[in-house]
DNA sequence: TCTGCAAATGCAACAATGTTGCAAAAGAAT
DNA sequence: ATTCTTTTGCAACATTGTTGCATTTGCAGA
């Protein structure tokens, strides 16, 4: 799949700041922020501009953000694997890496009476292969 | 367990800020956003003394946040309950209430080879008793 | 109860992140 | 190539959180 496949997939314009941003999403096996993503990317968009392309990819699915706390918001691609209820993510404290983690088991938790769920994200934090101590 | 007694219990100064803040968290069943303790809260606080006196009950243990995407922070007691590496949070989708939930369950999810696990958040949203449909 | 010191507060300024309105530019269909 | 719609860049603004510093407060010891 490429970047401009993605876009006509969902009737998106093929602007150069979304290719870019998605070649560099599928270029990625972590999320990536904001921030990565200027530092990578050739030409030089006004943050309006990425932050308005963060939320068409979100609307149209292609992505997903990720929130680590409030210290930092990341990106990443929406496979087939990630379920659509249940997003498992793995975030380094040390490095600040975040990865989608692929899980086949059904995780089930007892609400309260008259509860209901709709989703659940799960945020592993810990030391990844890199920073293992 | 009163409000005095825990600042005193973890050496901290008794100011009226704190002990207001911790009396609208120990009569509430749930978590509370800065600004509904502002709105209950008796005096008139300056913001940054909020945010002072949610980083010294933070650092004490004594209270923990609770982060919704990037929409909402809200913050909670911590109890005896709250397990140390395993939260589990309800969000409700539609009134914005904010629920620590009991489990007693260990869930356990597989990492990639390498990968070292501390803590694990779980953040379930849906609707709450007030809120189905 | 008074005194002195360390800690907490209020204020101002600042930083980071995200949003909105609008004119100019670019994409895509004809 | 022309036209129309969407996207972009800019400026301004909103929200959330942090930092430095002078003033005030809490509290321990006399």
């Amino acid at each position: 799949m490429t970047a401009k496949q993605l876009l006509q997939q969902h009737k998106l314009k093929r602007t150069s700041c979304r290719e870019g941003m998605l070649e560099l999403f599928l270029a990625s096996k972590e999320a990536l922020s904001e921030n990565e993503l200027r530092e990578q990317l050739s030409g030089s968009y006004d943050r309006t501009t990425f932050y308005r392309s963060f939320i068409t990819l979100l609307d149209a699915g292609i992505i997903h953000k990720i929130v680590v706390d409030n210290i930092l918001t990341k990106y990443a691609l929406t496979t087939p694997m990630t379920r659509e209820h249940q997003h498992v993510h793995f975030f380094c404290t040390h490095c600040e890496t975040t990865k989608c983690i692929q899980t086949d088991v059904e995780i089930t938790i007892q609400l309260p009476e008259g509860f209901h769920q709709d989703s659940m994200d799960i945020l592993i934090k810990g030391s990844c292969n890199h920073c293992k101590q």
